[in-house]
DNA sequence: TCAGCTAACACGTTTGAATGGT
DNA sequence: AACCATTCAAACGTGTTAGCTG
């Protein structure tokens, strides 16, 4: 059943949106400015009459979709691709819009920013769907904000809807398919925080990730009622404790003042009952962690698809491909199709072919410190050496698929966890995650020592812990950060049962090591993405771009509360001869997660050092 | 015949209780 | 007794797919 399932999954007979044909046919991209216009002028309409404007409300400000932004499906008949052929808009046009237009003082001053939205520009610029079900079904990616601006003493609801877009139906092909379906009963989701002070909201990053969707009109658990095939917006609301008396998850949400409200254009998503275009599959497996048993994982692979995840860190940089991507193709090549990246399994460019694709906000990272120092990502807007405008869009968001695991908005444990002969894992938690006890158990040690160890609760930044081995090594580094020191050349991507040679120690590390690790270690991080379609390779070593083999010698590595695993799966399959993970001590946030379902810790920094 | 929807399924993650060691 | 690490299993989330419906 998984080879069907896989085979299937290589190219939906649905995905019309990439095919050659929609994306040569799109020369009339202008023309849509004209449709969209007018799509939105309905849209306001659809939602003033549908009742989810308040009076007074300026629908314009309430949906700041750019006319010329063509992400989302649409109806004007050209198809998904017209929407695919865009590039990144630019940061004004994604920008969020509060809704409110006459805020009161104290209200004036709330910023609402979305975060990961990088996560959500990908899904944009494909069309973003959202599957819904009879039982509901979770968003992917998560509304998922940082609010700033709130009095702290002051006690607010976070609360989220969606409203449609505009009074349309679509059919598969994102052609307009008539009118909306009756409106469905209006559901408020109001988030399980609230209610609480402002202070609180604004040292947490606000999930929604818990909201479901259904197209079940008679659900009674409070999930969101949508209709399939319509164009929806989510939006975000903050009210104020005394403005929320009719604040109810069956009324729509009050309006005026004490009420702000807030959009953010790239989260436009259609819904769907089955996934309509294959890119959006591809984007949502690689990046939602329970979908990773459908991720190509090294089973039933073909050759190519083999040969390219094992080297796959030889590969530049490969986003999204977009039209204009398709029509310098054509110019390049003379107008042939012939070696169209459409014709690769997933619909994404082959390595062979995507030299010449290579977008400046996928170029690689810039060297800032020393010269063996690699910065590779930072959360933004915090201790980013880097300005988030010049910051690669998609080293950004694979900054999120390396920064692994590290729960820590509900109090569970943080995971860290790496490949082959490594590290095992490691349940952290140190001065980023005040409410647990630091540890770490690393295994695959040279000489195959068992390593374990426990930072302890670095509480007031003083340095705690023991450390078996290597401790001298590792005590050089502030307590802040957990340390690991690893065996690269035991590693490999072949698993955990890759430990050969390794002490009876560490091959106990290997068999009795948590079942996080022995279940997670073979598909997660970018190499496990065969084609790195959604982030950014980091450039391989001289060594190891010279042979796939990887380096011998100790691999040392720091790592922050959020999981390293990736980083070190990184290193020891690319040969990297070490990563330094930098914590973010004054943003440690508790709650900070990521948009790809992950629970992550706030490091905001993270660098390799040649040693 | 077709598009859209549903439910069963396999796979993986999350979560918390139980267990054992220190 | 308290704490911690580990194990285990159930619940849950996910995309796929065959079959159903209109």
């Amino acid at each position: 059943m998984s080879d069907r399932r896989r085979s299937a999954a290589a190219l939906s007979s649905r995905a019309h949106a990439f095919s050659v044909e929609a994306l040569i046919g799109t020369n009339k991209k202008r023309k849509l400015r004209g449709w969209e216009e007018k799509e939105l002028e309905l849209s306001m309409e659809s939602l003033a009459s549908n009742g989810q404007l308040g009076d007074g409300e300026d629908p314009a400000n309430c949906l700041d979709i750019d006319p010329d932004s063509e992400a989302s499906p649409g109806s004007d008949g050209e198809g998904l691709a017209e929407r695919t052929s865009c590039s990144f808009g630019s940061p004004a046009d994604l920008t969020p819009t509060p809704c409110d237009p006459s805020p009161s003082a104290s209200m004036e001053e709330i910023q609402v920013e979305l975060q990961c939205a990088d996560l959500w520009k990908r899904f944009h610029d494909i069309g973003t769907e959202m599957i819904i079900t009879k039982a509901g079904r979770r968003m992917f990616p998560a509304m998922r904000v940082k609010i700033v601006g709130l009095d702290p003493h002051q006690q607010y609801y976070i609360a989220m809807d969606i409203v449609p877009v505009d009074n349309k139906r679509y059919s598969s092909k994102w052609m307009v398919a008539g009118n909306a379906d009756s409106p469905v009963p209006p559901r408020v989701y109001i988030h399980p925080d609230s209610l609480a002070s402002g202070d609180t909201w604004m040292r947490q990053v606000v999930s929604f990730d818990k909201l479901k969707l259904t197209n079940n009109e008679l659900e009674d658990q409070g999930h969101i009622i949508l209709h399939s095939m319509h164009k929806y917006q989510p939006r975000v609301h903050v009210i104020r404790k005394d403005f929320s008396s009719e604040l109810s998850p069956t009324k729509p949400v009050p309006t005026g003042e004490g009420v702000k409200t807030f959009s953010f254009p790239e989260t436009v998503f259609t819904t769907v009952t089955a996934y309509q275009n294959q890119q959006i599959t591809r984007l949502k497996i690689d990046r939602n962690p329970f979908a990773k048993g459908f991720r190509d994982s090294g089973r039933n692979r073909t050759g190519l698809e083999a040969i390219m995840e094992t080297y796959a860190f030889w590969r530049p940089p490969v986003r999204t491909l977009t039209f204009e991507d398709f029509t310098n193709m054509q110019k390049q090549q003379g107008g042939s199709t012939g070696t169209s990246p459409t014709t690769s399994s997933n619909g994404t460019p082959s390595p062979s072919g995507a030299t010449h694709l290579l977008s400046p906000s996928c170029s690689p990272p810039t060297f800032h410190l020393a010269p063996n120092t690699f910065n590779v990502g930072c959360r933004e807007s915090q201790l980013c050496n880097l300005g988030l405008s010049e910051y690669p869009a998609c080293a950004r968001s694979n900054m999120a698929a390396l920064q692994g695991y590290g729960g820590l908005a509900d109090g569970s444990y943080s995971r860290l966890q790496t490949t082959g002969g490594a590290v095992t894992s490691a349940q952290a938690s140190d001065s980023f995650l005040p409410q647990r006890t630091s540890s770490l158990i690393a295994a695959g040690m040279q000489g195959g020592a068992h390593t374990s160890l426990a930072a302890g609760n670095s509480s007031g930044g003083s340095g705690g812990g023991k450390m078996d081995a290597y401790g001298s090594q590792l005590a050089s580094f502030p307590a802040s950060q957990l340390q690991y020191v690893m065996q690269a050349g035991a590693s490999s991507t072949s698993g955990p049962s890759a430990s050969s040679g390794s002490s009876p120690s560490s091959a106990h590390m290997f068999s009795g090591s948590h079942h996080h690790v022995q279940q997670s270690t073979y598909n997660t991080f970018s190499l496990h993405n065969p084609y790195n379609l959604y982030g950014y390779n980091f450039p391989a070593s001289p060594r190891l771009a010279a042979s796939p083999e990887k380096p011998q010698g100790g691999l040392l590595c720091s790592s922050t509360s959020a999981g390293a695993f990736a980083e070190r799966q990184y290193l020891s399959n690319s040969g990297m001869d070490s990563m330094h993970m930098i914590g973010n001590p004054a943003g440690s946030q508790q709650g900070a997660g990521s948009c790809d379902g992950r629970q992550y810790g706030s490091s905001s920094q993270m660098s390799m050092h040649m040693v």
